[in-house]
DNA sequence: TGTACATCAGTGAACGCGCGTTCACTGATGTAC
DNA sequence: TGTACATCAGTGAACGCGCGTTCACTGATGTAC
């Protein structure tokens, strides 16, 4: 039975946002294209009219979240932009950081839930992947507290901070609970201390 | 052929260390038993005869992977003993963000490569991982300079930078390359800058 | 505006391949005497 | 020390399942007149 295009392109639209979820949550590669359309309420045969290969939807999902990760954090940026940017900041390493932020990873940070998947999937991923981080950085530039010269490095290793954190959490989590919550707690001190320190030492 | 009992734990050996490399360079995923069984230099059907399941063989992978990691980090904490933590820390750094690092993820540390495979794999994995994190980041601890009472927290936070940078570059590279090198040199200059700052602070 | 037909998104069976795992078999090793 | 036999690591064919992908078919939509 055919289908308006109108809600042709909101299937499509469906599939690469499970695809966005699934795939977070689980990786790409355990992830079915049959379960994955079942999950956006399709069935599988469907899927080759809108995507070319699964690899291509991956690259397609990977695009998606990152977009949405940045209109996240532009949105934060946006509302905390009276109280200043170490205010911002602050609270993008709370929530980032968080317990509940480290559970639920298929809403999460795409650079943490598939950094390793586009290092080892093909080109058409990483090319994605890599163009997502250099928006990510740009816009996550923008609400790093600091001098402007050292902007883009500080802002690079900070990220690095959280990615690597979320990583080993989630990585211990559910095996090893205080360690997994030990890495948060010490890493979220660590950036704030960090940069309240240097904040304390700007006003004087 | 039965073969010597030597004989068959030099081949366990062999198999473990093999699954140890490539696990780490394609993920558990994508390595196939038979594959890895040739790599080794044996046919497939023996694999049940050392390990229960491959899962399991993953988990006993993570266990060695992490302990020649730490070994090699103790024997570069103890030769650069004489010239001092900070040196030796600086070292390290250099080490972990190295191109060459990056580029063969086979050999590297197995909390970058195995990290997201043991948040998504079973409860095997994810244990023998945990506790691979303890005892890495026991032994790191000792080479992070700086005052005792922040050490462990510091120690967390460092490593996540590292973990989180090496993700991010090897993500990166060949598809953005100058971006995956800009995110090596930065995150090297930080770190080292950082805590060269704080000793030179110490000395005055 | 109404009619006739082509299009094409969605369906579900089917294909073929690769994978983890099993199994009957082999023959050198280890052991009991 | 030498002999007879049980053990068991390794082999490679086979099994069965799940997966990515294809395909013939359906029927509502979009379009040409």
């Amino acid at each position: 039975m055919r289908i308006s295009k109108a809600e042709a392109a909101a299937n499509r639209g469906r599939v690469l946002e499970t695809a966005g979820r699934l795939f977070r949550e689980k990786g790409v590669d355990r992830v079915a294209v049959a379960d994955l359309m079942k999950a956006a309420g399709l069935t599988h045969g469907g899927f080759y009219n809108h995507f070319e290969s699964k690899e291509d939807l991956a690259a397609a999902a990977c695009t998606a979240a990152f977009a949405s990760a940045i209109e996240r954090l532009e949105r934060q940026l946006a509302e905390a932009g009276e109280h200043g940017r170490q205010q911002a900041f602050a609270q993008y390493v709370e929530r980032y950081l968080a317990r509940q932020t480290r559970d639920a990873p298929a809403r999460s940070c795409p650079m943490v839930t598939l950094g390793t998947d586009a290092a080892r999937h093909g080109a058409e991923l990483k090319a994605e992947f890599a163009a997502g981080v250099r928006h990510y950085l740009d816009a996550f530039s923008k609400i790093i507290p600091t001098a402007q010269t050292l902007n883009r490095a500080e802002a690079i290793a900070a990220l690095s901070t959280l990615i690597g954190a979320l990583t080993l959490s989630r990585a211990c989590a559910g095996a090893d609970d205080d360690l997994a919550d030990e890495v948060l707690v010490a890493v979220r001190k660590q950036l704030l201390g960090r940069y309240r320190r240097r904040a304390a030492k700007r006003r004087r």
